[in-house]
DNA sequence: CCTCTAATTTGACATCTATCTAGGCAAGGA
DNA sequence: TCCTTGCCTAGATAGATGTCAAATTAGAGG
């Protein structure tokens, strides 16, 4: 049925040169697959989706968790625990500054996501 | 610390014209999230990482279950229920022919996936 | 009609996960 | 020193998830 649309996509998998799409162009590991997964499940959640949309998009590319929890209709410990997972998956980062917490993106390991995702674009350009 | 990294980020979020990385431009509302979770949920595991790869990368863009099977040291119905898993979230497609059973990828699902992670590219040009 | 192969469904089980309440720790101000 | 605010940890619990063995369905041939 949408075999039809495939070529697209393979025409670029299979272009030497600018191949960085591993999961369409060849049979991922299964260490890489062991390594990435943990990364997609991370974001697999809707609430840690929003968390990280939120700091991204808040001023100064960093939010403190009072932001963050207000927003979410989910007890303070919970958002932590979120927030604890998508660190341990290193997607953000945090520090302590006076009596509050501050997160922020770290910007390089969603933008190697993109590109295993993506057909092509996406892989070199955004990471620099 | 990594703040410094953003603002390349943060550049493509605030392009008026070609703005399409929702996670990185604007807060993603609760209903978006949890439409896009599940997707994310769906590849957040080593097996399906592998199956989806497998499937993406075998010879004419698809794949019956038995060369899926073998790949893994799996039973079958594992297979067949990430496999389900797959195809429930939309990322795969499947027909039966005689008695075998064939998967491929729904390539449009993983390309939006990318986008909504990239800065930027990807979005509109792999979808078509 | 019987059998063989391919794949899925069912049911069971152990593990993981999201969430909460209660309590603890750190920084700052009275 | 004591209190307040902000955040995290610990422990408990209900529900989701990954896995397998056994049973079931679907197609192709004897």
């Amino acid at each position: 049925m949408s075999k039809q649309e495939l070529p697209l996509i393979n025409a670029a998998a299979v272009d030497p040169g600018a191949c960085c799409a591993p999961l369409l162009c060849e049979p991922l590991g299964a260490a890489e697959a062991g390594e990435l997964a943990p990364l997609f499940k991370a974001i697999g959640d809707p609430v840690r989706l929003r968390l990280l949309s939120l700091i991204a998009c808040h001023e100064g590319g960093e939010a403190c968790v009072c932001d963050l929890t207000s927003a979410f209709d989910l007890s303070a410990p919970t958002i932590s625990h979120h927030l604890k997972v998508l660190k341990q998956a290193g997607l953000i980062d945090s520090e302590r500054r006076g009596t509050r917490v501050y997160y922020w993106i770290n910007p390089g390991v969603l933008a190697r996501l993109s590109a295993i995702l993506g057909s092509r674009q996406g892989a070199g350009m955004v990471s620099a």
